[in-house]
DNA sequence: GCAATTAGTTAGCATAGCTAACTATATTCC
DNA sequence: GGAATATAGTTAGCTATGCTAACTAATTGC
């Protein structure tokens, strides 16, 4: 019984659980865009940087791969990190390869974003009760995992 | 104590949450952005006829405001809506305002690709545990409340 | 050493965000 | 009543981010 017909048979708290996760990640992202935007950086520059950051250094198509986007646009988008002196393009044995590592500026930057971030958040979390604050800690948890999978 | 300082006294784990829930939403968007495209309609162009399909007609001004964008983002927003003949413009006894609708079409197509992203996700979602799914199920309730916080 | 593959870039198109400046209509105030 | 002001949308122009197609350069394979 695995016919497409089951695509539809999911439970009605997960079809509402899904429409809620969509629709909070586009709201969500708006909301937090005003503050990114104090730093004069994009959300996919700034998210590209974090993988630099805190991930390390990695080629081009690595990066595209993990930020999920193809490697034109990533290449783009690091030339605007480039230009900004927040990445740096290093030469590799391989000479088809780029070498992308963030600089000591590029670094500060995005732990300030991340700082302006969090400051954002919790102060959303500062109405919600102790027990609600750990909930989202779990939720935050699981995202990635169930972004992996979609 | 509710000095500045406390801002950055946050907790790790909320730091770490509030950069998940961040990464998360910019990937869950990409991914879901691929289903989003076989509708021919941009998020923004989703999102914003889906207020107006579950929320009902209203002006652009409050459209703009129930999205979080500028009127001439939102003004171009509905152009597009309105070229594909999902959305439309009517007069109203006030000169400046205009009335937003949905049409048929535009309510028909908008739960198509709510279908194709919700499936998506709650595809996603049926591949964890059914404890993680009941977890996340509360806590998805939780995010719009955050949303509306930040 | 030449063909095929791989990594990145460039070019060109669309959506989507913004501010500034404009038009048109309503409202306010004398 | 009419001028000044306020409000609602649009237009224009910039940037950023997505894509595909087509290109360059380098490496790999035979």
């Amino acid at each position: 019984m695995t016919d497409v017909k089951q695509k539809s048979g999911v439970s009605p708290e997960l079809l509402e659980a899904a429409d809620k996760l969509h629709s909070a990640a586009i709201h969500l992202l708006r909301r937090l865009r005003v503050r990114d935007r104090e730093s004069g950086i994009g959300p996919a520059q700034l998210s590209a940087l974090s993988v630099l950051v805190f991930g390390g250094s990695r080629s081009l198509g690595e990066l595209a791969d993990a930020e999920q986007v193809r490697p034109p646009t990533m290449s783009r988008i690091v030339s605007g990190l480039e230009r900004a002196g927040l990445v740096k393009r290093e030469a590799t044995e391989d000479g088809r390869r780029v070498r992308l590592m963030a600089t000591a500026k590029g670094t500060k930057i995005l732990w300030e974003g991340r700082k302006r971030r969090v400051e954002s958040l919790a102060n959303a979390l500062a109405a919600l009760g102790a027990s609600e604050q750990g909930r989202l800690s779990e939720l935050a948890e699981l995202l990635p995992e169930i972004v992996r999978k979609i």
